[in-house]
DNA sequence: ACAATCCGGACAAACCCGGTCCGGATTGCA
DNA sequence: TGCAATCCGGACCGGGTTTGTCCGGATTGT
């Protein structure tokens, strides 16, 4: 189904739901927020502080905290972060080992093309783009609470 | 990493080996000239068969041959095609059950520009593009570009 | 009648993903 | 200094999807 994986999803609402305070929030705050369990969300601000994206800030009133404004961090690095490189096939890139029949694959190295513009795509859209206003968005998690 | 199914690519070279001759091959001939193994092969080849992109003739002597030229049939076509609706997240188009945050997720109907987007990327890129350019294809494109 | 070929579905194994959990390191606070 | 809060890194397992294979039946040319 060309669909990407759920963790990404999460993580994009997840930063979405950072987005909104410049604060510093911790990970069951956020799950709170966003509705998600609690582990998951753990493991994804995880992955999201190995690539860079968020600072996670150890020790008593620590928690996590935007490392760029959203509106800087791509939709491509993202997934990159939680899924590693992007590559519609085994091939892509001039990786070789992946697949079995690149020694006698006509369209060997063809890909790259298309592979590209799907990166271009996913690079022109940023995390600002998909969430809601941070506003919005306090009223909705009030509105939850309430 | 946003990757295709292993099935899709081999519909996509299965297709660039047809497309090498207009006569009609059989499953067997496919494989040996691709190299890969003949149930695969034979498994990909009804699918495309039931999207109407081959016409699989049946009987002695029969074989499939293209429904339609290569620089026809989009790569958006054949992933369908074999995976389904390119979708991706469970929340595009307007679905809805496949995800169980989505009554509280504040970015819910978001995805589709970008979905739209991939859509759109997949839909310019033609299997002509990715076969090896028989000399005929060549001329043919150089035409349609012209 | 016979052989060749596609068609539809069933099937098990392999693999990947999702979700959970734990022990350790680090920091702020009393 | 002791304690509690919090992130960090990894291991772990169950379930689902994908992959690859196979078989019996339908269809068609010879
Ligand atoms: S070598 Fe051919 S079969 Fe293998 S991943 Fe590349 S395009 Fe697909
Ligand atoms: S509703 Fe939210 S969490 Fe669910 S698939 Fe859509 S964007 Fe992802």
């Amino acid at each position: 189904m060309l669909r990407l994986s759920r963790m990404t999803d999460y993580a994009v609402v997840a930063l979405s739901a950072l987005g909104g305070a410049e604060a510093v929030r911790t990970a069951p705050e956020l799950a709170a927020e966003t509705g998600l369990a609690e582990p998951t969300v753990a493991k994804v601000l995880k992955l999201l502080g190995q690539a860079g994206l968020v600072d996670g800030l150890r020790g008593a009133r620590g928690g996590y905290r935007l490392a760029r404004p959203l509106s800087a961090v791509t939709l491509a690095e993202v997934i990159v972060a939680i899924e590693g490189p992007i590559a519609l096939t085994a091939c892509v890139d001039g990786a070789s080992g992946g697949c079995d029949t690149e020694a006698t694959c006509p369209i060997r190295g063809r890909w790259d093309p298309v592979n590209d513009a799907i990166r271009n795509a996913l690079s022109a859209v940023t995390i600002a783009d998909l969430a809601p206003t941070s506003c919005a968005a306090a009223h909705r998690a009030a509105l939850a609470l309430a």
